[in-house]
DNA sequence: TTCCGACAGTGGGGTCGCAAT
DNA sequence: ATTGCGACCCCACTATCGGAA
């Protein structure tokens, strides 16, 4: 198989809007190639999604390429050898013999192979399907029900491997991908209510979990003996930088377990530290300097295995009862077990005073859905709110391109007169705001740099955020935490505006 | 026939490690 | 020493398709 049969396959599927459609054509890809380690690749790429998850190659690397290849002659494995390479060269301070490396697979692909083949490491393939929609495609290519495929990619990081198996072995190969502690677990997501009283809507009256949320890093955590791995969100190993989260797991008296849950740094009261804090904590590897160090914590939300018995598909209840019965009470996440909205309320507004980022709430009759933003989780956490100004936009991309999109904001500074910027933000908006905006701020536009339209700082706009955190990026030394825009107010004129004094004091 | 669950896209700030300057 | 880049922590929200109701 050659690599443009799949840049063709690539083009078609982003060239039409039916899911169906796409996941026919993936599948069409899937059967063409070789069943083996081809197809294997070949299911990565149409993933969107390369095995190799650093290339040390990014859009500063991959801005210049050289002349392309006039006749194709590339194949998907030469490529997936080529990322081998690049990824091989990282931390080997060569630099200069991978840009020849670069420079060597790029001048053997055609315009198009290099187009496709930069998006592929950059991750940017936008063609309105990845790993979820291949999946359809497996089950398509080799015939065989969705939900068997599905159940095995919870056991399996990688996609491409279920690609090789269905195509290669069918449903009893597909089979054989199980839960086995020290192989990582796809996570199972939360989707989000705008507060405690939505939330407990959906479960209609049914008796709920309500898990307080912490605001660190999740942590996948497999014991298997004396043997402990910790595994991230995306599923990288971070074992050796957690020396605290393994010490808890070899103290359980268990043979094997699979725990879900997050790490954080607490203050001598307990009181949670900002996540930038934890960031930094779990970022750094092994730092050996322990003295002051404050030890990281961690709580377990979930188990997934316990000396050999798997719980992932025990309805949460048991799976809790689990929980409180392998681990102290100090290392699971502070929950409460209701029917009642006005308890949950409680709790929410308690588990927030103690500086937590809110709560998820479950079903308890649930079974642990591996991999999938399941309605089964509905987190809630505060939202705060500011009236800013725009000061500038930047041009959208991709379906955003022509548009005004990302809009930069600032509070007014009373003691000058002038306004601080605090971050940007492209979210929550409409497509109807979108053109509005583009009119709007065209009209206002003062100059250009790049991409930047600077504006007349008059449109306020209201934005929802998460916190405030510190900043070396902005010149007031801080950042509004997940900022979205709620409404344009043409109600207000930026001397009305909310000023850097309101948004300090919320740190 | 209408409703809604799940996906993909569009980017945000901060932190680290590494290499080049 | 400082700076730029890549990778990866934390993400929210809207539009859309197609199966569920």
């Amino acid at each position: 198989m050659l690599l443009t049969e799949l840049v063709t396959t690539h083009g078609a599927v982003a060239a039409t809007r039916s899911r169906l459609r796409k996941r026919e054509l993936l599948a069409q890809a899937l059967r063409t190639a070789e069943p083996g380690d081809e197809v294997e690749v070949v299911a990565a790429f149409l993933s969107g999604r390369p095995r190799q998850r650093r290339t040390g190659l990014g859009w500063r690397t991959l801005a210049r390429l050289p002349a392309p290849a006039v006749e194709p002659s590339l194949t998907p494995l030469e490529v997936d050898a080529a990322l081998d390479r690049f990824a091989a060269f990282a931390g080997s301070g060569s630099q200069a013999a991978r840009a020849a490396a670069v420079d060597e697979l790029f001048s053997r692909a055609t315009a198009h192979e290099q187009d496709f083949v930069r998006r592929l490491i950059l991750g940017e393939l936008r063609q309105g399907a990845l790993d979820s929609l291949l999946l359809d495609a497996i089950a398509a290519a080799a015939d065989v029900p969705l939900a068997v495929v599905r159940r095995a990619a919870m056991f399996s990081a990688l996609s491409g491997p279920l690609a090789r198996a269905a195509l290669t072995g069918g449903e009893p190969a597909l089979e054989s991908f199980r839960l086995v502690p020290g192989r990582p677990v796809r996570p199972m997501l939360a989707s989000s209510a705008p507060d405690v009283a939505a939330a407990m809507e959906r479960f209609a009256g049914a008796p709920v979990a309500a898990d307080t949320k912490l605001d660190g890093i999740r942590v996948q955590v497999h014991r298997d003996g004396d043997e402990v791995v910790v595994f991230t969100r995306s599923l990288d190993d971070i074992t050796d930088r957690l020396p605290e989260v393994v010490a808890l797991a070899r103290s359980l008296d268990v043979r094997s377990v699979v725990l879900d849950g997050e790490a954080l740094l607490l203050d001598d009261a307990g009181r949670p530290l900002p996540f930038q804090e934890t960031a930094s904590r779990t970022g750094t590897h092994e730092a050996d300097g322990e003295g002051g160090r404050l030890p990281l914590t961690v709580r377990f939300f979930d188990v997934l295995h316990h000396d050999g018995t798997d719980l992932v598909d025990a309805p949460a209840a048991e799976r809790l009862a689990t929980l409180d019965r392998v681990l102290p009470p100090q290392a699971v996440v502070p929950r409460v077990v209701t029917t009642d909205p006005d308890e949950v309320a409680t709790f929410f507004a308690d588990t927030v005073a103690s500086g937590n980022e809110g709560l998820v709430v479950k079903a308890l009759d649930a079974p642990y859905a591996a991999g999938r933003r399941g309605a089964a989780w509905v987190k809630v956490k505060p939202r705060h709110t500011l009236d800013l100004v725009v000061l500038a936009v930047e041009w959208g991309s991709g379906r955003r391109r022509g548009m005004l999109s990302n809009i930069h904001l600032g509070a007014r500074d009373p003691a000058t007169g002038d306004f601080v910027m605090l971050g940007k933000t492209f979210k929550g908006m409409t497509d109807a705001m979108l053109t509005w905006q583009t009119e709007r701020f065209l009209a206002l536009e003062t100059g250009r740099e790049g991409h930047v339209v600077y504006v007349r700082p008059v449109q306020v706009v209201e934005i929802a955020f998460d916190g405030v955190q510190r900043s070396t990026r902005y010149p007031g030394g801080m950042a509004l935490r997940f900022a979205r825009v709620v409404r344009y107010r043409d109600d207000k004129t930026a001397a009305e505006a909310d000023t850097v004094d309101a948004v300090r004091a919320l740190r």
